[in-house]
DNA sequence: GGATCAGCGTCCGAAAACCGCCAGACAGCC
DNA sequence: GGCTGTCTGGCGGTTTTCGGACGCTGATCC
């Protein structure tokens, strides 16, 4: 499908530096963040972008200010920064419906899967929370690492189950941290 | 899906009445034809439309006068007065191929869908052309009222037969006059 | 002349597969 | 009895895959 018209919205990616990994800054022309992940998950961030936003090309720009000031401002400690960054998502109602109520969870706090999911009116889509949880085009700022399982298991993080640990204890959650780095190693160990 | 942020084009709906049926005319907000069609197939430019411009919403409004005169000029007899109204279309590479060859064929000749097919390099296809044109979202100003089948019958026409054999007529060009109402009946017929 | 069939690009609906889950049932172990 | 840990089956959006349907035609066979 080619478009004889340019499209609308322009993209703008950028990079900046925290304790556990550079992240991915995209934002558009009006400075909305419109997708955030890790670095090493580029191509996971672009597969979402290019669905999002089809035949929008990004290019390299600065990420804006006030968004490096509140991604530096929450990694020294000060955990409610990233809530007021200004961001504008697009996903099918669903996964909008989850974002919105992953915006609510306080830091510090968690909330098991099938707990969101009662909260969004959709008792029993516990694993269809988890997919939603896992195409966040925003991480961070939508604090889809303070979702964990009904037993405290941390149980998947795009980013990896270590840095869904290490952000959780930066916020000072309760987890089960034996946790952290079983799961994919258990299958192996149990043959 | 749903889109958080309103999207840049802009498009407008008119009317206007011809000897063969009112047509709904729909121009972005440079004046370029988007969508042009009877409007008793509004339906079918509507899904066309909606694929083309995702969450595109059309308000209603006057059809440029440029466009008005045009449709008066062609249906007055100087048949090749549609050719020069500006148009914009969005398609796959194929069907953008098969609408240029399409806006090639002047007034007063016909073309046969596998002829066209090799014209545009893809000898074989001339079924897939039949789609594409099935698809074209300018009736009338891309003409593909023009192609018709190898053995001179019309075969199919979006608005009708009975349109597609007025248009020819008016064209001046031939055709096999007893197909006009055929094809789906002699199935029939021949039970 | 007719009927049958294969080849063509695209869309559309149905079905299956995929998963960042969870409750229930058991087996161990104190 | 309690408290673990593992296994199993079922749930629910989304994505992917697949099969058919078309604005046809040339080849082949009657």
């Amino acid at each position: 499908m080619t478009s004889e018209s340019p499209s609308p919205i322009r993209l703008i990616q950028g990079e900046h530096g925290t304790p556990i990994g550079r992240l991915q800054v995209i934002v558009d022309e009006a400075g909305f963040v419109r997708g955030l992940d890790f670095l090493d998950l580029a191509p996971r961030l672009s597969r979402l972008m290019a669905k999002a936003y089809p035949g929008v090309a990004s290019g390299s720009g600065a990420v804006p200010s006030g968004i490096r000031e509140a991604l530096e401002t929450y990694f020294e400690g000060r955990l409610d920064a990233l809530s007021e960054v200004p961001r504008r998502l697009r996903g099918t109602d669903f996964q909008l419906r989850v974002w919105r109520a992953l915006a609510a969870i306080p830091s510090g706090a968690t909330l098991a899967y099938s707990e969101l999911a009662r909260r969004i009116g959709a008792p029993g889509a516990s694993r269809a929370v988890g997919l939603a949880n896992a195409s966040n085009p925003v991480g961070l700022v939508i604090p889809c690492h303070r979702v964990i399982g009904r037993s405290g298991m941390l149980t998947g993080y795009a980013g990896g189950v270590d840095r869904k640990a290490w952000l959780l204890a930066h916020e000072g959650a309760a987890f089960r941290a034996e946790a952290t780095a079983a799961r994919h190693s258990s299958a192996v160990i149990s043959q």
